[in-house]
DNA sequence: CACAATTCCTACTTTTTGGTAACTATGTCA
DNA sequence: TGACATAGTTACCAAAAAGTAGGAATTGTG
């Protein structure tokens, strides 16, 4: 115990969860990873995230674009078209963060209580 | 695909991670379930986060404690001795959090580029 | 009596985050 | 001509989170 160094544990996972901890990434990897094809569009994202602001969906993707978690291809069409899916990497996060949510679901009750 | 209620599954794990997925709550779970008795008090966690400032790790351990992730034990002696550990719904979390870490430590390199 | 140790709390300020609304570009359709 | 659709951006503002600095309470010790 005496050993630990807390700057070095703390900091490397925290830079990590800061790229999906905020409060849209994770809905975006979730319905990317639900979707049949494995590919959405902007405003087909939009429609599942009611609450979710043109400019903040926006910004999300490119911040998980950023880390390499979303794969973004845009289609020189008119009107644009933009599609975006999972990276290898990000595709390799989602067994992990599925079993966060599977423990969240489990233990709600316990947690939020307010 | 076109029957998720986005609400729905969107709110319910971002209450969960909200609990443990600020700035410092990870570390704290962490430094707990690291400890060999299990057990430690605030100055004692004060010294493996220097960067944290004291009303940050108080209010920390309040917010875990409220999510019942955390366990606070006070000691009516003087000087006052308070003894933090995990809950049973703490240390059920720790597993997958623990593979949260190692998928982190894993692509760390793929994921902080900047 | 002053001080140290421990675990906080409170007021104040700065930084970060998120929201709203308006604007852009371009080709299609009526 | 002019509204529409797509995928954004930008400026501005409000709210939330976090940092700083100081105080408070207790009581045994020098």
């Amino acid at each position: 115990m005496a050993d630990i160094k807390a700057e070095y544990l703390a900091c490397p996972i925290r830079q990590v969860i800061s790229r999906f901890g905020d409060k849209w990434s994770l809905l975006v990897l979730f319905l990317l990873n639900r979707s049949d094809t494995g590919v959405l569009r902007f405003n087909e994202m939009r429609r599942f995230m009611t609450d979710c602001s043109q400019k903040m969906l926006s910004q999300t993707l490119k911040n998980l674009e950023q880390s390499h978690l979303v794969h973004r291809e845009v289609f020189p069409e008119v009107p644009p078209r933009v599609e975006y899916s999972l990276t290898e990497t990000g595709r390799s996060l989602m067994p992990v963060l599925l079993a966060l949510i599977e423990w969240g679901k489990e233990h709600f009750d316990e947690v939020v209580t307010d």
